[in-house]
DNA sequence: GGTTTAACGGTC
DNA sequence: ACCGTTAAACCA
């Protein structure tokens, strides 16, 4: 007999192994096992049985790695669909599984079709809505328990949560009168049958994305698996996406009250208006900081720049400050005295030279904290203003010690300050610079722009100000009004007309490499083996937005795909069909 | 000529 | 991905 073996490695396989006679019954697929390959001893998972191979001169299985299967056979054809949609290999997408595996449980039947359902409201009130939802399973089973079965098992969920923080303020929150347990991103491949129902925490999140491969999103593999195992999902957020909202309004899922959550009307303050009043603060926001304080009240200026970095620029040959590893530009940080990268480790001393004109005339530019700060101590001299940064330890470990870190009037901050989302609410809340959200190049920062004001928004008491010069867009006319489906309905038109998802997709092809000439070439060869044929739209290979990354060069080209997997399966055997170029890696990432 | 370095191709 | 083989580049 012989083992079909995939590995945890970028081969597609799989390779044939003999089975000796006493492993015969025990080698079955699912299981793992230990074999020679190449010249190493390697752990592999079985995936076929079969009587015959092609191949002479097979190696034998060495042993058992485990004593039981690994992968049901619904694990199985679940990584067959994942590696399909997302590209990699069965074994990594076996590997990827099994790295979040943990004990394994056996399916329970269930008597009901699983159900998935979206939840929209506040994230101050997550926690109660969670509760809501787990009580109404522990009523329904014991009611069903009184009537038929006299020993009915305790139900069991799965929170997921974008990250660290808010999965430690809801372990706060909920009751641990139930069996529950909060993950992240990883966690979603622990949904199986042994939960009744997975919760899933602002599923927008970008967090939810896995950046490396398999670059897999995480809604789309629970989604995948909830109709392959059979558990409720419940999704509950403040802003859903667009692919969501889409899901229920065409009554793929449930949902279970109004999709419009009432947060108030944002205050939008087109700054065309006060075009001559010098500084960051319009006048509305200021009279709002100024009412604020009056009644002893916090506040949050939103400024997304990270801490007090700025672009540096040389003031005689107007030379601009860079990464030696990266094509970026070096940005200050005051807390640490020391210019740092973006996207990697590089830091410049403070009293760094010009490299062309040797002279320390430095001059930062651009909209920072410290611009901010001063503007606020002009006009706000009594009060206690605090710049949150990513150095600043948020010690929230206990929901006592928050009077010490949150000693502050004003407080600036990043998107960082999100973390606090059901924890903590401030008095007013405004963004000095929403159209930096808004003018990123890509589909989403609309989106992100949206999301990112309503849960601002909703860690406000009393009003959220956005201060920009795009009041026409929608984003705005939607955060204006309060009313979510003017957002909703404009994206989705735009979404059709770009063929976006969820209508088409887009498969993004990365190459990136030390040398640029062998990394664009990878690319350009690619691109035209793929451009051979008239029934797929792609894009030619471009500079990534950064160019260069940590001393990598990287291009991309767009594949649009009606049908994902069948528009994989044409990129990867393009692929296998170009003679590879070392030192060149490829990733595949689906709707980026 | 000997040694280092990068490209290539196979893994059952 | 990783490792062994092979071709090319480097140097005195």
């Amino acid at each position: 007999m012989i083992a079909q073996v995939v590995f945890d490695l970028p081969l597609d396989g799989p390779f044939d192994y003999l089975i000796p006679e006493h492993l015969i019954p025990q080698v079955v697929p699912g299981t793992c096992v230990k074999v020679s390959f190449g010249n190493k001893t390697k752990i592999g998972f079985v995936v076929g049985i079969l009587s015959q191979s092609t191949f002479t001169k097979l190696k034998p299985v060495m042993s058992l790695q485990d004593s039981s299967v690994v992968f049901s056979g619904l694990d199985l054809s679940f990584a067959h669909k994942f590696c399909a949609y997302y590209g990699c290999s069965l074994g990594e997408a076996l590997g990827t599984m099994l790295r979040n595996k943990t004990d394994h449980s056996p399916c329970v039947c269930r008597d009901h079709k699983p159900m998935a359902s979206l939840y929209c409201c506040r994230p101050d009130s997550y926690a109660v809505k969670i509760q809501e939802i787990i009580d109404g399973y522990t009523d329904s089973a014991s009611l069903a328990g009184s009537l038929s079965s006299p020993r009915k098992r305790e139900s069991c969920f799965l929170i997921l949560a974008p990250d660290i923080f808010r999965s430690q303020t809801l372990a706060l929150q909920l009751k641990g009168n139930c069996i529950f347990k909060i993950g992240m991103r990883s966690s979603v491949f622990e949904c199986d049958g042994r939960y009744d129902c997975v919760i899933m925490v602002d599923e927008e999140d970008p967090s939810y994305k896995q950046e490396s491969m398999p670059m897999y999103e995480t809604r789309h593999v629970l989604l995948m698996r909830y109709e392959m195992y059979g558990f409720d999902i419940a999704f509950v957020g403040v802003s859903p996406s667009v692919e969501l909202i889409s899901m229920a309004r065409e009554k793929q899922i449930k949902t279970t009250e109004k999709l419009d959550v009432s947060l108030p009307p944002a205050k939008v303050v087109d700054l065309s208006n006060y075009k001559f009043i010098p500084g960051l603060l319009s006048p509305p926001v200021r009279d709002a900081l100024e009412a604020a304080l009056k009644a002893g009240k916090k506040s949050i200026l939103v400024l997304n720049r990270k801490g007090s970095y700025r672009l540096t620029r040389c003031i005689d040959c107007a030379e601009i400050l860079k990464c030696s590893h990266c094509d970026s530009p070096l940005i200050y940080s005051r807390s640490e005295g020391k210019y740092l990268c973006r996207h990697c480790t590089y830091t410049a001393a403070g009293d760094t030279v010009c490299p062309k004109c040797h002279k320390p005339s430095w001059r930062s530019v651009g909209i920072g904290v410290e611009q901010l700060q001063a503007e606020l101590k002009k006009y706000f001299p009594q009060a206690k203003i605090l710049a949150f940064e990513r150095t600043t330890k948020p010690a929230m470990k206990s929901p006592e010690t928050k009077q010490s870190v949150f000693d502050f009037d004003i407080l600036i901050s990043t998107k960082a300050v999100l973390r606090f989302q059901g924890r903590w609410q401030a008095h007013m809340a405004a963004f000095i610079d929403f159209d930096a959200e808004l003018n990123r190049l890509d589909m989403r920062s609309a989106f992100n722009a949206f999301s990112f004001a309503l849960h601002i928004s909703s860690m406000a008491l009393e009003a959220v100000y956005i201060q920009t010069r795009k009041s026409p867009h929608y984003v705005l006319r939607s955060l204006s009004c309060g009313k979510t489906q003017v957002f909703y309905d404009e994206d989705l038109k735009l979404r059709r007309e770009c063929g976006f998802s969820p209508f088409k997709h887009w498969i993004k092809i990365s190459w990136r490499g030390k040398s640029e000439k062998s990394t664009h070439q990878a690319a350009w060869q690619v691109y035209n083996n793929l451009n051979q044929t008239v029934n797929y739209t792609v894009t030619p290979p471009l500079a990534d937005e950064v160019g260069r990354k940590r001393d990598q060069f990287r291009f991309n080209v767009m594949v649009q795909a009606n049908h994902v997997p069948q528009a994989m399966m044409f990129i990867k055997s393009t692929l296998a069909s170009i003679k590879r170029h070392s030192r060149v890696i490829v990733s595949l990432n689906v709707d980026p």
